[in-house]
DNA sequence: CAGCAACCGGACGATGCTGTCCGGTTATAC
DNA sequence: GTATAACCGGACAGCATCGTCCGGTTGCTG
């Protein structure tokens, strides 16, 4: 039932709603990454050569939208095997985060968004235990603690400015090893 | 706040030009203290009992309507004795500070936001020397270094949900003093 | 007192986004 | 082969904001 046809494939009929729900979570993380979670939904369905009909019909809010797109992107965060690793693939993905976050505040009780929230928890977790084991984090930092170095990392590189990014990621890169370091 | 109202006063004239403008900038502060940068000019301008034409005329653009608001503010940072009490007063003022920033990065060269970025880096490098000499923060840290934490505190504290914002507070001044602190 | 220049305030056209609705197309069942 | 149901895509009306423009008022000057 659920067989990918490549070559000329129809853009209408049941087959093709799937392919259209990967377009647009593709279209999303381009458009998310370059203008934050202010970009317009017309944009995002011009992006993924869809009608807004179908954009809306796959993704009501704006909210879902942004929970598919950082759902795909966490499985990356996941593969991280430290604390200093998850801080480099956040840093990568510093817009994106940036703009879950943004969502995030304005729609807590969103299942799909506590989901995220969940998976991010449980990774920080175990990532901080490891670490605290290895004597390369204090005892006395918390998983909150971490969480929140996370959202500052995101939204402090996503907000800085093209030609001073570099200078800022490393300069709060080395304040927060300093605050994390075992005294 | 509401303004004078009393008495035959006119609102009219040269006089009144200077009258508008302070209006404008109280106005401007709640608005943007309230929704962030994103409120709308006619929102500030009907606050302030002010037709669009006026504003438009005082600030054309909304960033210099920010430097205006900022330069006011700057005032009360500049009252701290420490890099504690610059934290405590940037935090209370937390969305303002946040909303300047996100200003400051699309137009860094107005001559208006060069100014309060002098005055910034002046305050800031005198209160870390005044606090490396008396041994409570790190000789290790430099001016960028602070106004870095500044700009994460005000950022952070101003996304922050009202319910978590205490925790949020609290957690970010506790990363932020181990981070400083000497070795 | 009369003319002038500055300034105020709100109306107004333009622009862009949102969310819905419907004609048309395609796979599937019979 | 034909009927049916699902789904696609773009048009469209509603709404908010932007930035300008102009009639009207006020204080100043000769």
């Amino acid at each position: 039932m659920a067989d990918e046809r490549e070559g000329p494939r129809p853009n209408r009929g049941p087959a093709a709603a799937a392919d259209n729900r990967r377009a647009l979570i593709a279209a999303a993380r381009e458009e998310f990454a370059a203008g934050g979670l202010e970009v317009a939904f017309s944009a995002i369905a011009r992006r993924a050569g869809v009608g807004q009909g179908s954009l809306y019909r796959h993704f009501p809010t704006k909210i879902e939208l942004a929970a598919a797109v950082f759902e795909d992107n966490i499985d990356e965060l996941e593969r991280a095997g430290s604390l200093d690793a998850l801080f480099d693939a956040i840093v990568a993905q510093a817009r994106m985060s940036a703009a879950f976050l943004d969502a995030v505040v304005s729609a807590r009780d969103v299942p799909a968004v506590q989901h995220i929230g969940e998976r991010m928890a449980v990774l920080v977790g175990a990532l901080l235990a490891a670490d605290q084991a290895a004597g390369r984090v204090d005892g006395a930092i918390a998983r909150e603690d971490v969480l929140l170095v996370v959202t500052m990392l995101a939204r402090t590189v996503a907000a800085a400015a093209p030609e001073e990014q570099a200078d800022v990621l490393t300069r709060s890169r080395a304040l927060f090893a300093r605050a994390l370091s075992p005294r």
